[in-house]
This record gives C-alpha cells, sequence and structure tokens, in this order.
DNA sequence: ATTTTTCATTTACCATGGTAAATTACATTC
DNA sequence: GAATGTAATTTACCATGGTAAATGAAAAAT
C-alpha cells in the first residue's frame, strides 16, 4: 500500500488517535499545510476505496479507523525504494543515508547495535 | 528531483549510455516489462520538460543526454523517505530494512564499515 | 519511382493524488 | 418556525505518470 503526502499524514492522525473524524483530522493537519475539510473528507474516501481505513457512523458523523499498520506502509514504502532507486543494495542506501544526515551520536549507537544484533542473528 | 518508475528505468538506460535515441532505450527496456517506443518517446519529452533530459539533433534522429545524476536522484529519493515516511529516524529506517531484507553477510560487512567510518569521522 | 521503414509529433486516453466549492440533509439554536 | 451550523455528498477541476495509436515527413530499399 502506497501512499500520498497527505493521506500520509491523515493515517498519521488515525494511528495516533485510533478513531477520528474528518473534522479532527483537519485540525491535527492545521500545524504544517493545512488542508480543507471537504479534501480531507475526499481523501478519506479514496483511502476507504483503497482499503486503507474504514468507517462507521454515529449520528450522523463518520468515524474513521485505520485499516493498514504505520509499520507496514513504511516496511513498503522502504523495500520500494530500496528495490527501485537502489538495485536492492542495502549499502548503497546506508551510504547515502550517512553522508546526508546530520546522524546524531546517539543513533549512530542504536545504528550499531542492529547491525550487530543482525549479526548474531546470522551465525545463529 | 522525482521520477518515476519508466522515467527511472529510462534515465538508467542514458546514464549508462552517455547518450542515446528513444529507440535504443526502448530497446534497452525490452527485458523486464517492455514499453513501445512512442511511450518512451512522450517520457522523454516530459523528462526534457523537467529538465531531466536534453537532447541533441543528428540527421533527423535525436541524441539524448542525462542532465541529472544518478547519485542526485537516489539520494534525494532516500532523503524523501526518510523525512516523509521515518520522521528522519535513520534507526526506524535500517531497522525495517534489515528485519526484512536478505542482507548477506558481505552487505553486513559492508555497512558496518560505513558506520564506523562515520563513527571516525565523528570524533574528528 | 514507388513502397517500406523510421523517426518525431500530435492527439487522446486512464489512473492517482490533491484541491475545494456547491449542494443537500439534518440538527441545533434563536 | 426560521436561521444557523455542521456533515456528507456531488461535482469539478488540475497535475503527473503512463499508455499508445494515428499522422506526418523524410530517408532507405526495392
Amino acid at each position: 500500500m502506497k501512499l500520498g503526502n497527505l493521506q500520509l499524514r491523515i493515517m498519521r492522525s488515525l494511528w495516533e488517535r485510533g478513531e477520528a473524524t474528518a473534522r479532527q483530522i483537519t485540525d491535527d493537519l492545521s500545524g504544517g499545510v493545512p488542508s480543507k475539510l471537504s479534501t480531507v473528507q475526499t481523501l478519506l474516501r479514496k483511502l476507504e476505496t483503497k482499503g486503507a481505513v474504514r468507517h462507521e457512523q454515529r449520528e450522523r458523523t463518520f468515524y474513521f479507523r485505520p485499516l493498514i499498520k504505520e509499520q507496514d506502509v513504511a516496511r513498503s514504502a522502504a523495500q520500494d525504494l530500496l528495490a527501485r532507486v537502489y538495485d536492492n543494495s542495502l549499502s548503497g542506501l546506508l551510504a547515502h543515508l550517512l553522508e546526508d544526515e546530520t546522524v546524531s551520536a546517539e543513533e549512530l549507537r542504536d545504528i550499531k547495535q542492529l547491525i550487530e544484533a543482525r549479526e548474531r542473528e546470522m551465525t545463529k
């Protein structure tokens, strides 16, 4: 499941809230680039068509819930980039990310631990 | 500069060849999902509009050359993913990539070295 | 010289993501 | 009961990426 930018921001609101109305989501978006209520409603429809959310009506208002997991969306986006752009070269991708990003010392430590954990898994 | 899937494949042909005709590119694409010559020509126009390529005519045929670098495209795609989807958490992204991918021992070694090189840079 | 091939150009779709006003249908408030 | 507010729905765009046939124009082959 790949999502556009606004779609992703809408989903984030839903992931955080668990359940939300179009109005609430619109409010959540007001920080950053704001969107109009009707725009959000349109995208919620499209997300529902794609199977990313479902809604339930209570007294005239639609309450939306996410049907897909944030982790899955993130994972598949990462997969897609790796395959499409980096020809599955993880080291190529990481090289770029380490170059450009202002990586903190802690982050670097975390990353190293991920690698070492994975190394241990390999030998097992 | 972000590119669609076919656009990227066209660019790859151009990056490899340095210069190519629409016909040559179409042939390069014949492995994988093939595209029709006119489709490739259309996309080359669109790429030219975006400033990703330029062409030069010699005896009736257009010879295209890339104006953007593969590295830059890859880098910005990685940046975009990191920011849009991972909220700039490099460790989050790497965690997913290490989870899912069948990472070879050599790749893992390369990656580790990248990190260690970066660590050395940090302390410097 | 006529036919065939080979390009570029034109034209025409379709899908997806995003934008949002206009309309409709109810509730709530005055 | 009339005015106001709120929500969903309808409608209507625009941009981008992709798909490709049809047309035109010129060179190459017969």
